[in-house]
DNA sequence: AGTTTAAGTCAGTGATGTTGACATTCCAAG
DNA sequence: CTTGGAATGTCAACATCACTGACTTAAACT
């Protein structure tokens, strides 16, 4: 099923690009891709013995201060007892600040430290400096190509957050 | 430094898409977009026990039949003791065969068995219906940007395993 | 008072990765 | 031919991380 060969369509719309051969290729491409992503962020973790989690609940917290554990939970997508295994290390490593909600006393509300947000900066300097270079090295018209094509890849909730996100931003 | 205001250019090129603003964006975007490409596969290799690394296995033992151990680890980026443990796990479910080298026996060369196949068959062909999905929703033109920003957010290395495997296929 | 919700904790399991030791095979220098 | 080093792959022990499930505490809701 679905070989991709051209077919006898008259719109003159190529579908070529949907080929397997095409797909399978955009497949691989996401994979070695994502590693170079992660690969300065984690060589960054490690001097630290923090991972993953880590850098992405930092990346988060920085990103919406004062969002309660069950937010972030949402966000990331790990469970409680994963994601309380981070939180703890980096409360306790003072990176991170947990105060009682106000209005609902139930709640915890997260804070980076200032050492929180010298090593957020730290990682997303590293990742942003890849990011530009590839972006630089792609233009414009690819990079609007790029975001089209991994937005449609999300799945519906995640693209909720995300939109989320981008309206938060500035 | 580089806060991605538009700047003094007079050669039309707005570099907007530079800023750090638009950057976390596509970073953000990545994350994401990496989860649900997974998300697909690990659904259906939970079933069956198996994790990310089985289907990295898989995956690149189909595409490049009859590569050593070696090979593998230089494409998949980890120790070797870590695939082992994965390969060993795949021979034993019949999922992979392991044939000792006719012209240098130290190696070992990897085949997918029938079973192989059909397992592979199954994970890829998920992976790719949304990749499809994706790709028809965005279109030719955000592909090719899509690739385009993809490879150049690659290590050199990986690049160059990216580049053989495309040269390798069909 | 009874129920629900938010957060945190403890125990057990499984996947993944690492280091270290080891076996086998190849190859080249003596 | 022999011997020693290098390459390839395997096995064992250990650490990390994430998950499920059950539970506790505290606060809010009804």
């Amino acid at each position: 099923m679905s070989d991709g060969r051209p077919g006898p369509f008259g719109g003159g719309e190529s579908l070529l690009f949907l080929t397997d051969e095409q797909l399978r290729q955009g497949i691989e491409a996401m994979f070695f891709a994502y590693r170079g992503f992660t690969a300065d962020p984690d060589r960054i973790l490690a001097k630290l013995a923090y991972g993953r989690a880590h850098h992405r609940a930092i990346h988060f917290i920085n990103r919406a201060p004062g969002t309660t554990v069950n937010n972030l939970l949402s966000i990331l997508g790990v469970t409680k007892q994963s994601l309380n295994r981070v939180l703890r290390t980096l409360i306790a490593d003072g990176l991170v600040e947990s105060r009682v909600g106000t209005v609902d006393k139930r709640e915890r509300h997260l804070f980076l430290t200032e050492q929180g947000h010298a090593l957020e900066a730290q990682l997303s300097d590293a990742q942003r400096e890849r990011m530009r270079a590839a972006y630089k090295d792609a233009g414009p018209e690819a990079v609007q190509g790029f975001r089209k094509v991994l937005e449609a890849m999300m799945d519906a909730d995640m693209r909720r957050a995300y939109v989320k996100l981008r309206e938060t931003s500035s």
